[in-house]
Parts: C-alpha cells; sequence; structure tokens
DNA sequence: AAATATTTTTAGACTAACCTAAAAATATTT
DNA sequence: AAATATTTTTAGGTTAGTCTAAAAATATTT
C-alpha cells in the first residue's frame, strides 16, 4: 500500500530530478512541499526502506524503477483528469490543476483507462506536457522556450513551464493559448524582454514570461 | 478544514439515523465504520466540538443542520460519480460504489455543479437513490420492499438496499434491473421466499433478495 | 588546510486516527 | 430491587506525518 503523501513525494522528486534522471536534494524536495527538511529526510528513508527510492544518507535521492512507475501513473491521471476537466466540464486551463491534484490519487486501473478512453486517448493536457499511456512511455515533445528563440522566426505555442492561474491567465488576456502563432520581432538586451508579433497585434513580454512559454518551428 | 475521516463518520451517522432523523449508537457506528466502540466515541467528541453532531454521554449521537448538511453534499457527489461510471465510462451497477466512495470525497464546488450539468441533472443514480440537487434537497422515491408486497399486484424495480456487487450480480444474472416489470405469484410461509413472473420466466427469490428490492406499484 | 557557512540528519515532541483493556453507565433478567 | 449482561467511555499506547532545536556532515571561503 502506498499513501497519498507518499504518492506526492514520489511525484516530487520525479519532477524535480528531470523526470526521474537526476538525483535529488533534500531541500529542494521541502520547498517543493512545502515542509521542513527534517520531515523530508524521515519520508526518504520510508521510500527507500519501500524500495521507490535509492538513498544515502547526505547523497541526495534517486528514484528506483518503481519509484518511476509510480510517478508516470500519478502523473498520466494528473494530465487525463485535466483534459476531462476542460473538455466535458467546461473549466479553462487556469482551473484545473488545483482539483487535478486531488483526483490523481484516486485508484481504479479501470476509472483510468475508461477515462482515458472516453477522452479519445488524447495526447497531451492543456497545457502541452505529453500523457503517458497504460505502460508509462509517452513522448517528449520537442519544443524550444521563447526565451531562446531566433529573431524573425516563425513559432507554435506548444506548452507552458509555469502552470499557475495568474500566468495562464496572462496568457489568455494577450490571446496566447496552445496552437497560437507568433514571430519574434525584437529581443531587448537591457531587461531580456521580447517583442512578439501576434495573429493582429504585437506585444512586448517580459523575461519571466519568455522563460516560460514554450515553442515549436513552424 | 473537515478530513475525510470526519466525512464518512458523517455520512454513516446520517445514514444509519435513517437520514439524519434518528439517533445512532456507537456499536452502530463502530460496525459500518469498521472500527472499534472507542474510536467512535473520540471522533463522536469532534464532530460534536466541529458542531456537526450533538452528543450526550451514554445517549447516543445525532448529526446538527450542518453535519446533515455535510452529510447530503457527500451522498449527492457519490451518487452524481456513480452516475457518471455508469452512463459515460461504462461501468456497471456493481462496479461503481467502490470507486465513488474515494471520489465523493474530492472538494471542488465546481466540478460537482460542473458534472451535475455534463450528465444532464441526474434524478437518481444508478440503483435508484436520489440525487440531492445543489442546496441538498432532493424527492423521496415512493417504494415498498418486495417482501410486503401483494400477490397478484404488479410492480416496477426501482431501487436496491444492499448495494453490493454480489447481490447486483445476481439480480443481473435473473435479468432484474431498473425498470424490469414483476408481478407477484406466490409468497412461500414456510421460508419467506416469493415467487415472481418476469417478462418470460418466473422465478423464486429468497426472503434476503425479497427484503433488499424496492417495488413501486404500475 | 583551517575556518566558516550550508545542508542534512537526529532527537524528541505533537496531532489525528486508531487500538486494547479496564472502568463506568445503562439495560435486562431474575 | 438486586444481580447480571451489554454498551459506552476512559486510560494509556501505537503509527504516519509533521514540527523545532541541536548535532553531524559536507561545501565554500579565506
Ligand atoms: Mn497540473
Ligand atoms: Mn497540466
Ligand atoms: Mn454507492
Ligand atoms: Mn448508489
Amino acid at each position: 500500500m502506498i499513501t497519498l503523501t507518499e504518492e506526492n513525494y514520489i511525484k516530487a522528486i520525479y519532477h524535480l530530478g528531470n523526470n526521474g534522471e537526476e538525483t535529488v536534494n533534500t531541500n529542494a524536495i521541502a520547498e517543493v512541499m512545502q515542509t521542513k527538511a527534517s520531515s523530508v529526510t524521515d519520508m526518504i528513508k520510508k521510500l527507500s526502506e519501500k524500495k521507490y527510492a535509492n538513498y544515502k544518507k547526505y547523497q541526495g535521492v534517486t528514484l528506483t524503477k518503481d519509484g518511476r512507475f509510480v510517478a508516470v501513473n500519478i502523473i498520466r491521471k494528473h494530465r487525463l483528469w485535466e483534459v476531462f476537466l476542460v473538455e466535458k466540464l467546461n473549466f479553462s486551463w487556469d482551473e484545473v490543476h488545483e482539483v487535478a491534484e486531488h483526483l490523481e490519487h484516486i485508484k481504479s486501473e479501470k476509472l483510468i483507462n475508461q477515462l482515458d478512453a472516453f477522452l479519445e486517448f488524447p495526447k497531451h493536457d492543456p497545457h502541452g506536457d505529453p500523457i503517458p499511456d497504460k505502460e508509462g512511455n509517452f513522448q517528449h515533445i520537442e519544443k524550444i522556450v521563447l526565451a531562446k528563440a531566433e529573431i524573425g522566426a516563425v513559432y507554435k505555442c506548444v506548452g507552458v513551464d509555469d502552470t499557475s492561474s495568474s500566468f495562464l491567465k496572462y496568457l489568455d488576456s494577450n490571446n496566447i493559448g496552445l496552437g497560437t502563432i507568433i514571430k519574434i520581432k525584437h529581443k531587448e538586451p537591457y531587461d531580456n524582454s521580447i517583442k512578439i508579433e501576434l495573429k493582429d497585434s504585437e506585444i512586448v513580454v517580459s523575461q519571466n514570461v519568455a522563460k516560460n512559454l514554450y515553442l515549436k518551428k513552424v
């Protein structure tokens, strides 16, 4: 049996370690989990005993194969529920994350596989993130961050890094969504802001925005 | 803040007390919650402090108005999710209860109201139980139990008391579902079994079955 | 390479939800 | 109305997940 709290730690370790590849340290986990480092140490020990994590004192933590599988499965559920909320229940993309944080812990194979079918096996969630299949496989989406885009080139928006409501609402208010086509007009060296051309407007976005919006060349 | 465990106790008290009307005693709660009486006492005290229950030592417990509202809301969520599972995800009526036990604790007003709309405001769940609206109101469904049906009369099946998978599968295997029309042929005084006529068969059901199937005269 | 700073772990405590065993209250028999 | 049985509560303990404060290990500066 795996608890809800254990699941959340595993997911945090997976994301912090760049999809379960790198070692993650205690303080980083404490920060995203909103707890103290000492609590994290306790939990890492437990995850290690349960064979979800590899842990050597003072040396950080990585996920085992089992741990990665747990993580990918929770992410699958999270993202499928996000699609459901947007596609079927008329949520907007800035409202789904919070609810999906809870729905992702419902344990029923049949539920999630039927949901997947009901949604017609979507490949990405409302933020452009890939949805793992039953076996835990998913494609890496090709994308670059707006901050590193070439001047003059034309791109399609394919994802966001920050999924906070405030960022997504900002994008909404500037008519930027997944699929939106933009052209890079100018990069301002002074503050790293970027001027982009949209369908019928031209706007300047801050470095902060430029670091959180993913693009693909068209 | 109300915990998942508190919610489950409140729901149990509501159901045991005949929709929050009657006093419920400690042992009865312990039985349905699968815990010990001493744990129940602890929890009742907590619910009483939080104003969800009225409690006098040794005198059993009733729900307050707040407590009943919590209960009805969880039941609303439970039953809407059951409808969703059957109508949209192709679950059968004997598979939904378990999953709904978890889904009923997801806390999001918007989620449940949108789900309600998506399902087109269903009035009952897959077991014939009424679904409370946003305000917590629901109609009492008129029904009698098969055990008390009149010989010779014709009825429609409108609900079940036992929602266990084994009972529901038994009904399935005998082609009895909600909406099925039956005629009462004979009551056997020896063991209280009842002979009923279906569309193209005649079967004898045990007292146990007769006590768990609800009917309405047609 | 020593001193200092940072990170991580340990030690000991707290709360929620549970347990067992014993005591107290209430209900039922005699 | 006593005696007995049943129900409920209390007392004290356990586990998961958290905390603070202090100790230990590692990293960075001087
Ligand atoms: Mn999300
Ligand atoms: Mn997402
Ligand atoms: Mn149910
Ligand atoms: Mn039901």
